[in-house]
DNA sequence: TGGGTTTCTCAGGGAAATCACAGCTTGGGG
DNA sequence: CCCCAAGCTGTGATTTCCCTGAGAAACCCA
């Protein structure tokens, strides 16, 4: 089920109504509270740990729909605690947090059964929008809540990462993609460029903040290229999406 | 919630109807006055704190729906203080000042939790209307308090950034939409040249007053423009706005 | 390993916004 | 009715903000 919050957001809730739970493991305090802040700013509810024994006890007690899950834990390794969250709860969709460089083909065996994984340092806009999809595809939430924004003529298949404008399909970078998302999930509402940067970088990203500049002129090529214009300038405020017409 | 006061403005309550109570935090006693005079004005209940420690400990006895915090604190930093104030109180949105040549810094992931900022030298109009959206979409006030101000035919709406009146849009650029806001926050009452400079100008301006005048006229163009006008001057006193009819 | 793609830095150009200045208009008191 | 203070607005300088081309570096896939 979703419902339509007053400042326009979409939110994903339980069938019965009551907010989506998600249990953060990570022992690096600044990526508990980051993700915390995030997650909760979605309409969530979150329980954070910093090892494995409090991840398998907060489990128990908390019984998440979803679980962040570091694989670098500093008192058991990830497919311990993965083991266990699954004895007490089989069916929790995981999101695997891990290092560039970890070894990549035992992350995807653990996959296959439906998880997903992101890599450090992510940005929040990729952890939500897996986060969303896990509990979404794990039945958590209502499924007719689908994967598909639409603002005009312009939409976004969040599944399959496909954009059309008026039916012609566009190709778009990672990047392009997660900023034109961010953008659509907040349609009409001025979004400033320390936000995006904040949203859709990592969090580590430490570079020139024209960088949003860049992007959102990329957009545009492709985009309203030629077209009325649906990404608009508010200078000294930011950027924001809405339908060509109006 | 929000009531209208007998002075005609529209205050933000907490659902029981009590005030909002908002968290000051900055080390310059002239930086705390000036916030707590601006914002009991909206009527609001403060408390100010010089310093990280007596942040933490504010907060924890005070239990603010909102905080402003300067990211430069003699004790510690604002990342740290941020960390122990969300140990207490999990959601509450801060409000974050920082230096202006301090921006690139590290504001990265502040504002991703729905949290804000505004760089020094501020406004008061932008912190108070900041705080608003803060306090609005935390659901520490009552969310059906929306975000679109209205006066006779005129609209703006404080997140799109949209000026209408009549259905027309009109474009407004960002300090002609600070005076705007304020005029339409307090209708119908006359708004002296020095309380004008005082809320829509930052706090550090040094430049000639009919800067004031100045841009009543961009305004007076663009809203009134061949129409009833809505913007009045009292000669000696101030301006007000009001609905065009009666 | 190598070529295509993607991300990002840097820097120049240009447009918009802000503001000072000055001359002009207006309104009200005497 | 005159005069002056108060307010209005045209002009243009300055600043700030935004856009985008060019190219370097990192990345990805075969």
């Amino acid at each position: 089920m979703t419902t339509t919050s007053p400042q326009g957001r979409t939110e994903l809730l339980r069938p019965d109504g009551s907010p989506v739970r998600v249990l953060v493991v990570d022992d690096e305090l600044s990526i508990t509270e980051l993700l915390s802040m995030a997650l909760r700013y979605e309409g969530w509810q979150i329980r954070s740990a910093g090892d494995g024994h409090g991840a398998v006890q907060a489990a128990r007690e908390f019984r998440p729909d979803a679980v962040v899950l570091d694989m670098m834990l500093p008192d058991m390794d990830g497919l311990s605690v993965l083991g266990r969250l699954r004895r007490d709860l089989p069916d929790v969709p995981v999101l695997f947090l891990t290092a560039k460089d970890a070894v990549e083909d035992r992350i995807a065996g653990l996959t296959a059964g439906g998880d997903d994984y992101v890599t450090k340092p992510f940005s929040l806009e990729e952890v939500v929008a897996r986060l969303r999809g896990l509990i979404r595809r794990s039945g958590a939430a209502d499924r007719r809540s689908d994967s598909v924004l639409v603002v005009g003529d312009l939409t976004l298949d969040e599944d399959s990462h496909e954009v059309t404008r008026g039916g012609d399909g566009i190709h778009l970078t990672a990047t392009e993609f997660e900023l034109l998302r961010f953008l659509m999930r907040n349609p009409r509402r001025v979004l400033s460029k320390a936000q995006i940067l904040d949203r859709v970088w990592s969090y580590d990203f430490g570079g020139q903040a024209n960088v949003v500049e860049l992007y959102i002129s990329y957009l545009r090529r492709k985009i309203d290229a030629g077209r009325e214009p649906m990404i608009h300038t508010r200078r000294g405020a930011g950027y924001l999406i809405k339908p060509a017409v109006s």
